[in-house]
DNA sequence: GATTATGTGTAACTTTGGTTACAAAGGTTC
DNA sequence: GAACCTTTGTAACCAAAGTTACACATAATC
């Protein structure tokens, strides 16, 4: 694990931080799709991202999900961090969107490092503004945009994450993370498709205009 | 300022603490209407919150304007904390909902304190909860509220921080909040009256329905 | 290879919200 | 009190997005 840390985190954190990373944290490996949070749920530990991507996802009292944004390496789960110090449930799922791998650390550490590690109140803080950042991007994108502006932000954001242009997904799928419905989903691709943007394909969506 | 702080701030901070806050801080009064930061803006100084209501706006690039949510008193801003640790642009605006008193603190002393004091670290990291929580709820308006709901919403909120059930506002004032046009507003505003949920004057509502 | 499940395309229609236009009421200024 | 500005009410129309319904293609299962 400790070739992990040093890697991503090496040059954030100090020496003696990663050493105490190193002896709490458990390393976890999880699939693609696989739920690491769901809202409701306490939180014991504080999850560093080593690779992969995960989705964060809000959701309404009937069920309709919407896509916060993604996690990607070297991010922590602010709203994780917002359980931890509040001791509240989680108002956030989180979904591995690929493989990915994570180090698990303590809650309990948390307050401990703040104390002790300036590197470590610089990290919690960063990650905590990256977070705002992102959820006023969300807003934004949510106010401000029209559905096929937002449909077209979303394909960019998941070719990115995914470093592909190439997307393995469904109408539906891509419906949930917007709230919207398949059918509006489907017409604006192919308004899309179209325009040359991208080039469908059952279960796959090719990203050209990036 | 001392008094202000200790009534306001005095169960959460160590004496120490409130000490230093009173040589370092200045106080500041600002009236109704007084914009407090704007976006773009440079911040050198923190704001504690010690009384009245500010309202915290977003805007596009069209210049056209979102509530995002209040801060009251004991609160502070965290998209503050946001610029002032990442030196960054402010990515908002602050407006003062009613008159309002302040205490401002440079932020050089934010990590100094972070360090020292335990129950400055527990202040910032709430303060970023709760600004965390209230993007949350904004979210949630826009995604998954239809104007009506929203509508009726802004007029609870805004009756609830000022302590008020009639608001002194316009149609077209609540329409830029909400990012929408005044026609419509006027027009949910008639229907909400039709149900009895409200009463329209010049100038004023009366939320009956709180 | 027939059956079933999943994914996509499209038409027709409804609802919500945005736009334009204008009238009228209430204030303000001179 | 005449001229002006701000605010509100309302009609008529338009555009975006949500809904229902159904055809058809592809893939998975037996």
């Amino acid at each position: 694990m400790i070739k992990e840390l040093k890697q991503h985190y090496g040059f954030l954190f100090e020496e003696e931080l990663l050493q105490e990373i190193n002896q709490v944290g458990t390393f976890r490996e999880v699939p693609e799709g696989f739920m690491l949070m769901d809202i409701g749920d306490y939180i014991k530990s504080m999850p560093l991202l080593v690779n992969g991507v995960i989705k964060i996802l809000r959701e309404d009292e009937n069920g309709d999900e919407l896509l916060l944004y993604f996690l990607e390496r070297g991010d922590t789960c602010a709203m994780t961090l917002n359980c931890c110090v509040g001791q509240k449930k989680s108002e956030i799922r989180a979904i591995a969107e690929s493989p990915a791998k994570l180090i698990m650390v303590p809650v309990e550490k948390m307050e401990d490092w703040m104390q002790k590690y300036h590197s470590w109140r610089n990290f919690i803080l960063q990650s905590y503004n990256s977070r705002l950042s992102e959820m006023l991007e969300t807003i934004d994108t949510i106010a401000f945009m029209k559905m096929d502006e937002r449909l077209l932000k979303h394909l960019r954001d998941k070719a990115m994450v995914n470093s592909d242009d190439i997307l393995s997904t469904t109408h539906q799928e891509i419906a949930q993370n917007l709230h919207t419905s398949r059918v509006v989903i489907s017409r604006l691709l192919k308004k899309l498709e179209n325009e040359g943007k991208i080039k469908l394909n059952r279960n796959s969506i090719h990203v050209i205009d990036l």
